[in-house]
DNA sequence: ACTATGTTTCTAGAGATATCGAATTAATGA
DNA sequence: TCATTAATTCGATATCTCTAGAAACATAGT
C-alpha cells in the first residue's frame, strides 16, 4: 500500500459517521448489510449515508453489489490489513525492539 | 482508546502531508526532529507546516517542546499503537470465524 | 403500465480545511 | 538594546466536505 492509498483510506475512516458505518459492517460480517438496514441501525439521512458509504468505497474499505433491490454493502478487508500493515511497517518503528514477532502481520494481538 | 480520538487521529494521518511528516518523525527516532529540519526535508511553507504540526498535535500523535529556540517534534507512539490496537480489534473482525453472532441486533439479516 | 421500495444523484448552503505571505512572538548572542 | 534565528499566529482566499431534502433512477411485483 502507497502513502496515497494509505492517506485515502485513512481520511475516509477519520470521521466519525463513517468509521460507526465500517464498524457496523465489520461486525455484520461477510453477509454485510444493505444500504437500507445501515440507514435503519444508523438513523442517517438516505442521502448523507450514500455519501459516506461512496467515501468509504473510493477508498476500497467497502465494496458493494447490487442484490435485486438492495444494494449490499460489505466491509472489504485486504484494504483494511493492507492498512494496518502500513501503520505498524511504517509507522511504528522505534517503539521497541520489535523482536520481529510482535504484529508483523496484524494478526499479533497477544495481550 | 474511544471512537472519537480514533477518528481524530486516523483523520490527521488522512492527509499525504501529515503523514509524510509523521513518516519523518517516526524515521527520526526519539531524538525527533526541530520544526525546522522538517520544513528543509519536506520542503513545506513554515506556516503550513506549523498548521499540519498542530494537527498531529491535536490529535495527541506528535509532541513537541521547545529546546531554546528551537522546538523538537517526536513522534507519539502510545498514540500510534492506541490507533493500531483499535484497528485490529474493531475494524478487522471478520478476517476469520468470528464465531459470535455478528450483527446482534443493529439489523439482523442474517443473508 | 403502474406502484412501491431501495438507493443514488442533484442541488445548495453552511462549515471546515488547505495554503501561504506577512506580521508577530520567543529565545539567543553580540 | 539590537539583530538574528526559529516558529507561530494572523488574515485572506480557494477548495473541499458535510448535510439533507428533492428529484431521479433501478428493480420487483401486480
Amino acid at each position: 500500500m502507497n502513502d496515497f492509498d494509505a492517506a485515502r483510506a485513512l481520511d475516509a475512516l477519520g470521521n466519525v459517521k463513517r468509521l460507526a458505518i465500517y464498524r457496523l459492517l465489520v461486525k455484520a460480517g461477510d453477509g454485510g448489510l444493505a444500504v437500507g438496514d445501515v440507514q435503519r441501525a444508523l438513523g442517517f439521512p438516505a442521502s448523507t449515508l450514500s455519501h459516506h458509504l461512496a467515501w468509504l468505497g473510493r477508498a476500497g474499505l467497502v465494496a458493494q453489489a447490487r442484490h435485486g433491490r438492495e444494494i449490499r454493502c460489505r466491509a472489504d478487508y485486504p484494504v483494511m490489513h493492507a492498512l494496518v500493515g502500513y501503520l505498524t511497517d511504517s509507522c511504528c518503528v522505534g517503539v521497541q525492539p520489535a523482536a520481529d514477532d510482535a504484529a508483523t502481520d496484524l494478526a499479533g494481538v497477544p495481550a
